[in-house]
DNA sequence: GTCTATAGGATGATAGAC
DNA sequence: GTCTATCATCCTATAGAC
């Protein structure tokens, strides 16, 4: 298989990885097993497990540019612009990982080099909305509590309690007003833990 | 010393260190050097690190619903529920640790100790504010959704970058309206890492 | 490109003394 | 109550073969 290939496969597993697990709680051995490589191969792609998580951020981070870019550019929609922004973020949620492994990432600020990338991959958000999508600092603080909301949705499983508790049943349908049956899908279909 | 009082003041300086670094991240050694006790003694005492993590987060969520228990009580003020709410919230903020530790937590509802233990936590602050505050559903999720975006703000030590990124300055300006050297002085006074 | 073998360094937990 | 000593495990990274 070829280089650039074999690296987005291990990029893909090592997602799915650090989104469950968190940075350090991901070891380079898992993320060889989910990817289908040995261990030491993984180290040899990208140097550190340090180096692998900061790819795997920096993708992730590219992703949610290019779909918002994306969104921001059509023209054929009556819907608002926030609107259609937060509906595609809870699309991506299908790719649980991408959204988890960044929220880990926005817990690490104390550390040097991953609070650094993490700073600057969040603001990049924060200025694509307001540079190129028109929002005001107050509609852009807005739609993005709204994806931290989703977020911590996300990261807490709060899925596998929506038919348990109905108190979760009315926080879920107020956070997701109209994609409640993907944040579900996403959310329920998986169980893991070493 | 009695074994309460060494008992609390682990708790603490585990609060700060898992709050850094995450679960998987700390350390029992790293807790028991910032206690001034052995990690043995650490370990003897919660027997578990996975134990001891879950007691800093249920320390941290009774925090939370006392201090939001104790602003419903009040009668004296003309500001509305919400809005005090909001201030106590970053108020508390000073325990650094205490909203970083839950943070951390919220991000691993994968797996099925911890995960049940942060649904459960966040739940309890949910249903005090609809069945205690009077808040609607939909009021308890902004609420909900502005605390997501300021323990966002402080996981990436966002704080870091005021004086350097005026986007960072416009972003924190509407994440605290009134609260925002409150946030910068919690923010910007440590740096660690090990 | 990819693997096996393994070094070297933590880390959580136990045993047992004082 | 609290410590020192220590074991067993795990984990990142390197060496080197194919």
């Amino acid at each position: 298989m070829s280089a650039t290939r074999r690296r987005e496969l291990v990029l893909e597993a090592a997602t799915r990885v650090f989104g469950d697990e968190g940075y350090a709680g991901a070891t380079t051995d898992k993320v060889a097993r989910a990817a289908g490589v040995s261990q030491p191969y993984v180290v040899r792609i990208f140097g550190t497990k340090e180096n692998l998580f900061l790819e795997v951020m920096e993708r992730a981070g590219n992703r949610l540019l290019a779909a918002f870019t994306e969104e921001i550019a059509r023209i054929d929609s009556e819907l608002a612009l926030p609107h259609r922004l937060g509906l595609r973020y809870v699309t991506m949620l299908q790719d649980r990982g991408l959204v988890l492994s960044l929220m880990h990432g926005f817990a690490l600020g104390a550390d040097p080099v991953i609070g650094a990338s993490a700073r600057c991959g969040f603001m990049n958000i924060y200025r694509l909305v307001v540079n190129e999508g028109g929002f005001t600092p107050a509609e852009a603080y807005q739609f993005l509590a709204g994806g931290m909301m989703i977020n911590t949705m996300l990261g807490l499983r709060m899925g596998d309690e929506f038919d348990t508790d109905p108190d979760v049943r009315d926080l879920l349908r107020e956070a997701f007003p109209e994609k409640l049956d993907v944040f579900l899908a996403v959310t329920r279909s998986h169980q893991e833990r070493a």
